[in-house]
DNA sequence: CGAAACTAGTTGCATTGCAACTAGACTCAA
DNA sequence: TTGAGTCTAGTTGCAATGCAACTAGTTTCG
């Protein structure tokens, strides 16, 4: 077992270096550019280059990846052109393959910022979402204008499904926030310290300490 | 100038340990349990206690967090019982606040994904996304089932606040998956690789390099 | 008595995110 | 023409995170 190297992770920008290369050789500044082209950058992080070079480094030495040339446009520093090899065209399908059909479980930091929406007054979270709903209409408003406009450009429309996807999950969060809101306003919605504790002291509370007390 | 820390970064961990010593001081051990048993494991990750303890060295060298005690309940190890300190309270206000206000640029792998699902034919595409829409339902379903027997078992609403909006998001997604794949099922959703290279060579693909060859 | 399983915490490694730094080339205006 | 800003291109370092393994005492169960 002479090649025996550990199996390359994937991650999200590992897999768009790695389908990038599969369309053309490349080096690493021209991947970020065609990135950023593409719109891309809302969906694989490339904005400190540390990242995208650090990623074509660990696919180079998995051997997903070869140097193709170096070549030496005078005026531009010397470039390094990368292209894809067999072992990276099958480890892209499997990358693919699993980053579509298992959801993995990730932690963002709103529903956690949610699960303690509690310390604060009814109040103060009503004025938070507001602000919230505001900035999420705007992206998803911003985001739209883009996608529409690349479409009737004449992008085929699996070039555009992240968006689309993007743009559902946005409509979905504005959608559930503007409810959250017109709850919190109407009063449906409330809590105090008191109901909290209350509440905690008949619940599941008391079993993970010697002492019971709450608050 | 004496006591001039660096400011504590926000994580959902450190706002979510912040605020459970905000009900009552804790050891390390009794905060993860606590985690579980409020079922928050979907928020924050606390599976390995590596990061719950360094989570909590982080708040207590930033003066967020303060040792109260030092417990010994003979048959267990030593455990330190940590409480919060008036700069936590203002911390974990401040963070709140921006957790909740600003939405974040985060980079989940499925949208990643997606951006690439092209490499793909429409049949293989279609299968992995049904796998996927398979999965997304059962994971709702048993969250829908634990949120509801809370939400009866007289769990207030705002408690249960994050379960709702995780609720919504998933439900979007597979709103979205099972558009995609009727899509997909009646031809009206497809690409190949002609049809793709055409719509590149007449797209804005040809600035990143000095060679404009595509394939 | 021995094997699991639980309690509690530690260590190490690879990866990520973020920011700063180097350094040559080009661009434009005072 | 020279100096300030801006591109191109890549590097370095640090803090944080994710993940897995390891230590070590305790209890439980067969």
């Amino acid at each position: 077992m002479a090649g025996m190297t550990a199996p390359v992770k994937s991650s999200p920008l590992a897999l768009t270096v790695l389908a990038l290369l599969h369309y053309r050789p490349l080096h690493p500044y021209g991947l970020q550019q065609l990135i950023k082209q593409w719109g891309k950058e809302q969906v694989v992080n490339v904005g400190q280059r540390a990242g995208l070079y650090r990623t074509i480094e660990r696919l180079l030495v998995g051997g997903l990846i070869a140097v193709r040339q170096t070549e030496r446009d005078q005026q531009y520093p010397e470039r390094t052109v990368y292209e894809v090899t067999d072992a990276g065209r099958a480890a892209v399908r499997e990358w693919l393959e699993q980053m579509l059909s298992v959801p993995k479980a990730e932690f963002p930091v709103f529903p956690a910022a949610l699960s303690n929406m509690m310390l604060f007054t009814p109040d103060e979270a009503l004025r938070t979402l507001e602000q919230r709903a505001e900035r999420i209409a705007a992206q998803r408003a911003a985001m739209e204008e883009v996608r529409s406009g690349a479409a009737e450009a004449g992008v085929p429309r699996v070039a555009l499904i992240e968006d689309e996807y993007t743009l559902a999950v946005l409509a979905a969060e504005q959608r559930w926030l503007d409810g959250v809101i017109s709850d919190l306003r109407d009063g449906s919605l409330t809590w105090s310290l008191e109901l909290l504790a209350a509440a905690a002291s008949q619940g599941p509370a008391e079993s993970a300490s010697s002492d019971g007390s709450v608050g």
